[in-house]
DNA sequence: GTCTATAGTCCGATAGAC
DNA sequence: GTCTATCGGACTATAGAC
């Protein structure tokens, strides 16, 4: 135990995951090939092959992940409040989520477009997420409209950032953000 | 003149340009390629290689056209109203054409998919004309935010289509159209 | 102006050494 | 578990007939 090897920072697959999102928010997702994603890990081809056997296979690993990673985050925050949770704190905490981890993860959202690009079939998984979330938000007081556009807003400044297409300045973006985060605590409040 | 060939119903080019849409919304960007657009448009890869010498020509083709385009029927409708016309019409109409183009062509926009996907680069072109027109309607009595805010939901709800991310039904998106086509009048008037 | 044929490159995937 | 080497196929682009 005590002279073991130090563990890798990040373990092989996870590297690999982090390499793919940057690869494509980055290069954009026709350049998410294998060989690429294995270049930019640090890793041989056959290494990432060991991880993920196929394209597909890192595709579904990328979304896997993404879901996996928001709603922890999301359940964290939740659960770092203490009290029993209202809907309007899931929306608040959701929109926060998604908001606030793009810009320490600039890849952050990458599998979504990518699987978009590759596969639109990927993308009934997504919807179904989004759907569901959707259905809950749409009970809050403010009702359906008021929740679906303020998710619809933060899809837009979340994909418009992938697809580098967004012009905001940092403080523009900052203003942008608190007052969608504002949107989303009167989806409760009325 | 009189036995003359029929016109082709549209001249090639804009076949091959519709056709290149059509490949990035129903299959994704990473489907882009010469011989999937040049079968996809009825053409031969020659023919193609004819009117777009190489696949960047086709994604500037591509970029080119659906900014003139969505220009060209914004001032279509502006001009069509005939009075003088004020910032606000202009917002609203801009909303306007940008979310009812989807419907009766399903793959309008992914001309910037398709670009995000390949290069990333063009998409400063992209940005240019998105920050000209946020800097025209961050004049209006509603302001920066306000202004921003539609442009991001009606951008979310575009990209989300294009992606294959939207679960909504026709009739949650009309209500949804509707709303934005409220709260970009109330841009106007505060 | 549109076609076929093909050159040269890059892709996803396999096989097998270590 | 990670590596190198390599196959067959798909890709962009060129050359040249019609």
């Amino acid at each position: 135990m005590y002279f073991r090897q130090p563990m890798p920072l990040r373990p092989a697959r996870e590297r690999l995951l982090d390499a793919a999102e940057r690869v494509v928010a980055e290069s954009g997702a026709t350049h998410l090939t294998l060989d690429n994603v294995a270049k930019s890990a640090g890793v041989s081809k056959g290494g990432l092959l060991y991880h993920f056997p196929t394209k597909e296979a890192l595709l579904e690993g990328m979304l896997t992940r993404h879901f996996h990673d928001v709603d922890a985050e999301v359940n964290k925050r939740l659960a770092r409040r203490g009290r029993k949770t209202s809907r309007g704190d899931m929306l608040r905490e959701r929109v926060g989520v998604l908001l606030e981890m793009h810009p320490e993860r600039p890849a952050f959202g990458a599998a979504m477009v990518a699987a978009a690009a590759d596969n639109p079939g990927h993308m009934a998984m997504c919807r179904t997420q989004y759907r569901a979330l959707l259905d809950e938000f749409a009970r809050l007081p403010g009702g359906f409209e008021r929740a679906a556009l303020v998710l619809l807003a933060v899809q837009g400044l979340l994909l418009g950032e992938l697809l580098h297409l967004s012009p905001y300045t940092h403080e523009e973006r900052a203003r942008l953000v608190k007052a969608l985060q504002r949107a989303a605590d009167q989806c409760g409040g009325s």
